[in-house]
DNA sequence: CGTATATCAGGGCAACTGAGATTG
DNA sequence: CCAATCTCAGTTACCCTGATATAC
Protein backbone atom coordinates (compact mmCIF):
# COMPACT_ATOMS: atom_id res chain seq x y z
CA UNK A 1 0.00 0.00 0.00
CA UNK A 2 2.93 2.23 0.98
CA UNK A 3 4.41 1.38 -2.42
CA UNK A 4 1.44 2.29 -4.03
CA UNK A 5 1.08 5.51 -2.49
CA UNK A 6 4.87 6.75 -3.24
CA UNK A 7 4.71 4.74 -6.89
CA UNK A 8 1.67 5.02 -8.74
CA UNK A 9 3.48 4.14 -12.00
CA UNK A 10 4.97 0.86 -11.48
CA UNK A 11 7.61 1.35 -14.38
CA UNK A 12 9.23 3.50 -11.14
CA UNK A 13 10.35 0.78 -9.08
CA UNK A 14 11.59 -2.53 -9.88
CA UNK A 15 9.60 -5.95 -10.10
CA UNK A 16 12.61 -7.57 -8.24
CA UNK A 17 13.58 -10.18 -11.16
CA UNK A 18 17.23 -7.81 -11.21
CA UNK A 19 17.26 -8.81 -7.43
CA UNK A 20 16.34 -12.27 -7.72
CA UNK A 21 19.06 -12.91 -10.23
CA UNK A 22 21.35 -11.26 -7.97
CA UNK A 23 20.54 -13.41 -5.27
CA UNK A 24 20.23 -16.48 -7.08
CA UNK A 25 23.83 -15.87 -8.43
CA UNK A 26 25.13 -15.42 -4.95
CA UNK A 27 23.95 -18.42 -3.40
CA UNK A 28 24.17 -20.60 -5.97
CA UNK A 29 27.91 -19.19 -6.68
CA UNK A 30 28.74 -19.31 -2.91
CA UNK A 31 27.75 -23.39 -3.14
CA UNK A 32 29.66 -23.58 -6.74
CA UNK A 33 32.65 -22.05 -4.67
CA UNK A 34 32.14 -24.66 -2.20
CA UNK A 35 31.85 -28.03 -4.23
CA UNK A 36 34.81 -26.80 -6.86
CA UNK A 37 37.00 -25.97 -3.63
CA UNK A 38 37.29 -29.19 -2.61
CA UNK A 39 38.63 -29.94 -6.27
CA UNK A 40 40.88 -27.06 -5.88
CA UNK A 41 39.72 -24.78 -8.54
CA UNK A 42 37.46 -21.00 -8.40
CA UNK A 43 34.32 -21.02 -9.91
CA UNK A 44 36.47 -18.47 -12.76
CA UNK A 45 38.87 -21.29 -13.32
CA UNK A 46 36.05 -23.88 -13.82
CA UNK A 47 34.08 -20.92 -16.38
CA UNK A 48 37.73 -20.73 -18.01
CA UNK A 49 38.89 -24.35 -18.45
CA UNK A 50 35.41 -25.08 -19.59
CA UNK A 51 35.90 -22.30 -22.27
CA UNK A 52 38.73 -23.88 -23.31
CA UNK A 53 37.37 -27.43 -23.44
CA UNK A 54 34.75 -26.14 -25.44
CA UNK A 55 36.86 -24.35 -28.14
CA UNK A 56 39.76 -26.82 -27.91
CA UNK A 57 42.72 -23.62 -28.87
CA UNK A 58 41.94 -19.76 -27.43
CA UNK A 59 44.25 -16.77 -27.34
CA UNK A 60 44.49 -14.81 -24.58
CA UNK A 61 42.29 -12.02 -26.00
CA UNK A 62 39.76 -14.69 -27.47
CA UNK A 63 39.69 -16.23 -23.99
CA UNK A 64 39.00 -12.56 -22.10
CA UNK A 65 36.13 -11.73 -24.57
CA UNK A 66 34.22 -14.61 -24.45
CA UNK A 67 34.50 -14.82 -20.75
CA UNK A 68 33.57 -10.90 -20.40
CA UNK A 69 36.91 -10.02 -18.89
CA UNK A 70 39.69 -7.84 -19.80
CA UNK A 71 42.56 -9.45 -21.65
CA UNK A 72 44.43 -8.85 -18.23
CA UNK A 73 42.37 -10.05 -15.77
CA UNK A 74 42.32 -13.31 -18.43
CA UNK A 75 45.83 -13.02 -18.56
CA UNK A 76 46.17 -13.00 -15.20
CA UNK A 77 44.05 -16.08 -14.35
CA UNK A 78 45.89 -17.91 -17.29
CA UNK A 79 49.12 -17.45 -15.29
CA UNK A 80 48.31 -18.80 -12.25
CA UNK A 81 46.41 -22.18 -13.92
CA UNK A 82 49.09 -22.70 -15.96
CA UNK A 83 51.04 -22.52 -12.57
CA UNK A 84 49.07 -25.40 -11.42
CA UNK A 85 49.68 -27.33 -14.59
CA UNK A 86 46.19 -27.11 -16.28
CA UNK A 87 46.73 -24.55 -19.10
CA UNK A 88 49.62 -25.10 -21.74
CA UNK A 89 50.60 -22.65 -24.46
CA UNK A 90 52.38 -22.31 -27.48
CA UNK A 91 53.43 -19.50 -29.53
CA UNK A 92 51.09 -19.19 -32.67
CA UNK A 93 53.15 -20.64 -35.75
CA UNK A 94 51.46 -18.50 -37.81
CA UNK A 95 51.88 -14.82 -35.48
CA UNK A 96 54.98 -14.06 -33.56
CA UNK A 97 52.23 -12.24 -31.01
CA UNK A 98 49.42 -14.82 -29.90
CA UNK A 99 50.27 -17.74 -27.73
CA UNK A 100 47.84 -20.86 -28.27
CA UNK A 101 45.46 -22.04 -25.21
CA UNK A 102 44.77 -25.14 -24.63
CA UNK A 103 43.62 -27.57 -21.60
CA UNK A 104 46.01 -30.40 -20.32
CA UNK A 105 46.04 -33.32 -20.26
CA UNK A 106 46.14 -33.07 -16.52
CA UNK A 107 43.24 -31.05 -16.31
CA UNK A 108 40.55 -32.96 -18.15
CA UNK A 109 40.10 -35.66 -15.37
CA UNK A 110 39.77 -32.50 -13.04
CA UNK A 111 37.46 -30.92 -15.74
CA UNK A 112 35.06 -33.57 -15.69
CA UNK A 113 35.14 -34.20 -12.14
CA UNK A 114 34.14 -30.64 -11.54
CA UNK A 115 31.44 -30.76 -14.22
CA UNK A 116 29.62 -33.41 -12.03
CA UNK A 117 29.83 -31.64 -8.85
CA UNK A 118 27.88 -28.40 -10.96
CA UNK A 119 25.42 -30.88 -12.28
CA UNK A 120 24.99 -32.14 -8.84
CA UNK A 121 24.04 -28.77 -7.37
CA UNK A 122 22.09 -27.69 -10.62
CA UNK A 123 19.85 -30.64 -9.99
CA UNK A 124 19.25 -29.95 -6.77
CA UNK A 125 18.52 -26.25 -7.58
CA UNK A 126 16.39 -27.82 -9.91
CA UNK A 127 14.97 -30.52 -7.99
CA UNK A 128 11.09 -28.73 -7.90
CA UNK A 129 10.80 -27.95 -11.62
CA UNK A 130 8.99 -30.22 -14.13
CA UNK A 131 11.05 -31.01 -17.16
CA UNK A 132 9.22 -28.95 -19.61
CA UNK A 133 9.28 -25.86 -16.92
CA UNK A 134 13.32 -26.30 -17.21
CA UNK A 135 13.58 -25.78 -20.88
CA UNK A 136 11.02 -22.78 -20.81
CA UNK A 137 13.11 -21.30 -17.75
CA UNK A 138 16.26 -22.27 -19.70
CA UNK A 139 14.57 -19.99 -22.45
CA UNK A 140 13.27 -17.32 -20.75
CA UNK A 141 17.10 -16.63 -19.21
CA UNK A 142 18.34 -16.55 -22.59
CA UNK A 143 15.86 -14.30 -24.05
CA UNK A 144 16.61 -11.96 -21.00
CA UNK A 145 20.08 -12.16 -21.59
CA UNK A 146 19.64 -11.52 -25.45
CA UNK A 147 17.36 -8.50 -24.32
CA UNK A 148 20.32 -6.71 -22.57
CA UNK A 149 22.83 -6.52 -25.59
CA UNK A 150 20.31 -4.10 -27.39
CA UNK B 1 26.10 -35.02 -30.50
CA UNK B 2 29.75 -34.64 -29.09
CA UNK B 3 28.53 -34.19 -25.73
CA UNK B 4 26.28 -36.84 -25.98
CA UNK B 5 28.54 -39.44 -27.25
CA UNK B 6 31.41 -38.43 -24.44
CA UNK B 7 28.62 -38.25 -21.81
CA UNK B 8 25.85 -40.32 -22.07
CA UNK B 9 24.63 -39.65 -18.77
CA UNK B 10 23.42 -36.16 -18.76
CA UNK B 11 23.53 -35.67 -14.87
CA UNK B 12 27.35 -35.86 -15.53
CA UNK B 13 27.43 -32.44 -17.07
CA UNK B 14 25.65 -29.40 -16.32
CA UNK B 15 22.67 -28.71 -18.18
CA UNK B 16 23.65 -24.84 -18.29
CA UNK B 17 20.92 -23.19 -16.30
CA UNK B 18 23.41 -22.27 -13.89
CA UNK B 19 25.87 -21.03 -16.58
CA UNK B 20 23.02 -18.98 -17.72
CA UNK B 21 22.58 -17.70 -14.50
CA UNK B 22 26.02 -16.51 -13.69
CA UNK B 23 26.25 -14.99 -17.29
CA UNK B 24 22.97 -13.31 -16.80
CA UNK B 25 24.41 -11.64 -13.15
CA UNK B 26 27.12 -10.67 -14.93
CA UNK B 27 25.97 -8.77 -17.56
CA UNK B 28 23.29 -7.06 -16.09
CA UNK B 29 25.11 -6.29 -13.13
CA UNK B 30 27.80 -4.73 -15.17
CA UNK B 31 25.21 -1.85 -16.43
CA UNK B 32 23.53 -2.11 -13.38
CA UNK B 33 26.81 -0.51 -11.96
CA UNK B 34 26.67 1.66 -15.06
CA UNK B 35 23.40 2.93 -14.25
CA UNK B 36 23.68 3.32 -10.50
CA UNK B 37 27.45 4.40 -10.67
CA UNK B 38 26.03 7.76 -12.63
CA UNK B 39 24.07 8.68 -9.61
CA UNK B 40 27.79 7.93 -7.20
CA UNK B 41 26.60 4.16 -5.46
CA UNK B 42 27.36 0.68 -5.84
CA UNK B 43 25.39 -1.91 -6.43
CA UNK B 44 25.90 -3.50 -3.25
CA UNK B 45 25.01 -0.07 -1.48
CA UNK B 46 21.50 0.75 -3.60
CA UNK B 47 21.34 -3.30 -2.34
CA UNK B 48 21.69 -2.13 1.32
CA UNK B 49 19.47 0.86 1.57
CA UNK B 50 17.09 -0.33 -0.44
CA UNK B 51 16.73 -2.80 2.22
CA UNK B 52 17.00 0.03 4.87
CA UNK B 53 14.42 1.75 2.91
CA UNK B 54 12.18 -1.73 2.96
CA UNK B 55 12.86 -2.42 6.56
CA UNK B 56 12.63 1.57 8.11
CA UNK B 57 15.36 0.38 10.86
CA UNK B 58 17.66 -2.10 11.55
CA UNK B 59 20.70 -3.33 13.34
CA UNK B 60 23.87 -4.10 11.67
CA UNK B 61 23.66 -7.42 12.61
CA UNK B 62 19.89 -7.80 11.04
CA UNK B 63 21.09 -5.69 7.53
CA UNK B 64 24.21 -8.17 7.69
CA UNK B 65 22.26 -11.29 7.38
CA UNK B 66 19.76 -9.95 5.29
CA UNK B 67 22.43 -9.33 2.69
CA UNK B 68 24.37 -12.03 3.40
CA UNK B 69 27.13 -10.79 4.30
CA UNK B 70 29.64 -10.61 7.34
CA UNK B 71 28.77 -8.17 10.43
CA UNK B 72 31.73 -6.72 9.62
CA UNK B 73 31.35 -6.52 5.89
CA UNK B 74 28.49 -4.79 6.53
CA UNK B 75 29.85 -2.07 9.08
CA UNK B 76 32.25 -1.36 6.70
CA UNK B 77 29.68 -0.31 3.90
CA UNK B 78 27.85 1.28 6.28
CA UNK B 79 30.87 3.19 7.16
CA UNK B 80 31.21 4.49 4.19
CA UNK B 81 27.84 5.26 3.67
CA UNK B 82 27.34 7.13 6.81
CA UNK B 83 30.44 9.28 5.47
CA UNK B 84 28.51 10.00 2.63
CA UNK B 85 25.30 11.58 4.68
CA UNK B 86 23.01 8.09 3.61
CA UNK B 87 22.85 6.51 6.82
CA UNK B 88 22.46 7.92 10.24
CA UNK B 89 23.19 6.19 13.49
CA UNK B 90 21.33 5.89 16.59
CA UNK B 91 21.69 4.00 19.72
CA UNK B 92 18.66 1.74 20.80
CA UNK B 93 17.28 3.01 23.72
CA UNK B 94 16.45 -0.53 24.89
CA UNK B 95 19.84 -1.77 24.42
CA UNK B 96 23.37 -0.23 25.31
CA UNK B 97 25.11 -2.31 22.94
CA UNK B 98 23.08 -1.65 19.15
CA UNK B 99 22.67 0.77 16.89
CA UNK B 100 19.64 1.74 14.91
CA UNK B 101 20.25 2.01 10.95
CA UNK B 102 17.83 4.24 9.25
CA UNK B 103 18.00 6.27 5.77
CA UNK B 104 18.79 9.75 5.92
CA UNK B 105 16.26 12.70 4.39
CA UNK B 106 18.85 12.84 1.85
CA UNK B 107 19.52 9.19 0.62
CA UNK B 108 15.64 9.18 -0.30
CA UNK B 109 16.01 10.98 -3.29
CA UNK B 110 18.67 9.20 -4.57
CA UNK B 111 17.40 5.99 -3.80
CA UNK B 112 14.09 6.88 -5.71
CA UNK B 113 16.17 7.96 -8.92
CA UNK B 114 18.07 5.01 -8.62
CA UNK B 115 14.97 2.47 -8.28
CA UNK B 116 13.92 4.05 -11.69
CA UNK B 117 17.16 3.66 -13.62
CA UNK B 118 17.31 0.06 -11.76
CA UNK B 119 13.52 -0.84 -12.88
CA UNK B 120 14.30 0.96 -16.49
CA UNK B 121 17.26 -1.95 -17.20
CA UNK B 122 14.77 -4.16 -15.83
CA UNK B 123 11.77 -3.29 -18.27
CA UNK B 124 14.76 -3.47 -21.21
CA UNK B 125 16.11 -6.98 -19.86
CA UNK B 126 11.87 -8.35 -19.87
CA UNK B 127 11.32 -6.21 -23.23
CA UNK B 128 11.07 -9.34 -25.04
CA UNK B 129 8.96 -11.37 -22.29
CA UNK B 130 5.07 -11.47 -21.82
CA UNK B 131 3.08 -10.28 -19.05
CA UNK B 132 2.51 -13.57 -17.82
CA UNK B 133 5.55 -14.95 -18.49
CA UNK B 134 7.43 -12.78 -16.15
CA UNK B 135 5.09 -13.89 -13.56
CA UNK B 136 6.07 -17.30 -14.29
CA UNK B 137 10.08 -16.34 -14.46
CA UNK B 138 9.58 -14.87 -11.16
CA UNK B 139 8.02 -18.19 -9.53
CA UNK B 140 10.39 -19.73 -11.16
CA UNK B 141 13.57 -18.12 -9.53
CA UNK B 142 12.14 -18.10 -6.65
CA UNK B 143 11.29 -21.95 -6.60
CA UNK B 144 15.29 -21.93 -7.49
CA UNK B 145 16.18 -20.07 -4.23
CA UNK B 146 14.27 -22.31 -2.20
CA UNK B 147 15.73 -25.12 -3.81
CA UNK B 148 19.17 -24.23 -3.29
CA UNK B 149 18.30 -23.74 0.87
CA UNK B 150 17.84 -27.48 1.50
C1' DC C 1 29.48 -17.54 32.21
C1' DG C 2 27.62 -17.56 27.66
C1' DT C 3 25.55 -15.18 23.86
C1' DA C 4 24.99 -11.35 20.84
C1' DT C 5 26.72 -7.09 19.05
C1' DA C 6 29.90 -3.84 17.22
C1' DT C 7 34.39 -2.89 15.57
C1' DC C 8 39.56 -3.07 14.74
C1' DA C 9 43.21 -5.41 12.08
C1' DG C 10 44.93 -8.03 8.39
C1' DG C 11 44.35 -10.30 4.19
C1' DG C 12 42.65 -12.46 -0.26
C1' DC C 13 40.38 -12.85 -4.81
C1' DA C 14 39.04 -11.01 -8.92
C1' DA C 15 38.27 -7.45 -11.51
C1' DC C 16 39.64 -2.75 -13.41
C1' DT C 17 42.59 1.14 -15.87
C1' DG C 18 46.90 2.82 -17.55
C1' DA C 19 51.17 2.18 -19.85
C1' DG C 20 54.52 -0.16 -22.61
C1' DA C 21 56.58 -3.55 -25.81
C1' DT C 22 56.11 -6.36 -29.98
C1' DT C 23 54.05 -8.10 -34.20
C1' DG C 24 51.85 -7.58 -38.52
C1' DC D 1 51.58 5.03 -38.58
C1' DC D 2 48.07 2.03 -36.95
C1' DA D 3 45.76 -1.97 -34.89
C1' DA D 4 45.97 -6.08 -32.24
C1' DT D 5 48.19 -8.72 -28.72
C1' DC D 6 50.50 -9.71 -24.60
C1' DT D 7 52.10 -8.22 -20.14
C1' DC D 8 53.70 -5.29 -16.06
C1' DA D 9 52.10 -2.25 -12.40
C1' DG D 10 48.96 -0.05 -9.46
C1' DT D 11 44.28 0.32 -7.74
C1' DT D 12 39.56 -0.70 -6.40
C1' DA D 13 35.46 -3.20 -4.65
C1' DC D 14 34.04 -6.55 -1.89
C1' DC D 15 34.36 -10.03 1.05
C1' DC D 16 36.57 -13.06 4.57
C1' DT D 17 38.67 -14.76 9.35
C1' DG D 18 40.50 -13.67 13.81
C1' DA D 19 40.59 -10.98 17.89
C1' DT D 20 38.70 -7.64 21.23
C1' DA D 21 35.49 -4.96 23.96
C1' DT D 22 31.00 -4.40 25.68
C1' DA D 23 26.03 -5.31 26.93
C1' DC D 24 22.55 -8.37 28.54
Amino acid sequence: MDTDTLAPDATQRPLGIAYLIGRLEHVLGQQLRDSLGQHGLTASQYSMLSLLQAHGQLSNAQLAERSLVSPQAANEMVKVMQGKGWIEREPDPGHGRIIRLRLSASALPLLLACDRAVAQQEQRMLAEVALDERLQLQQLLQTLLSGLAH
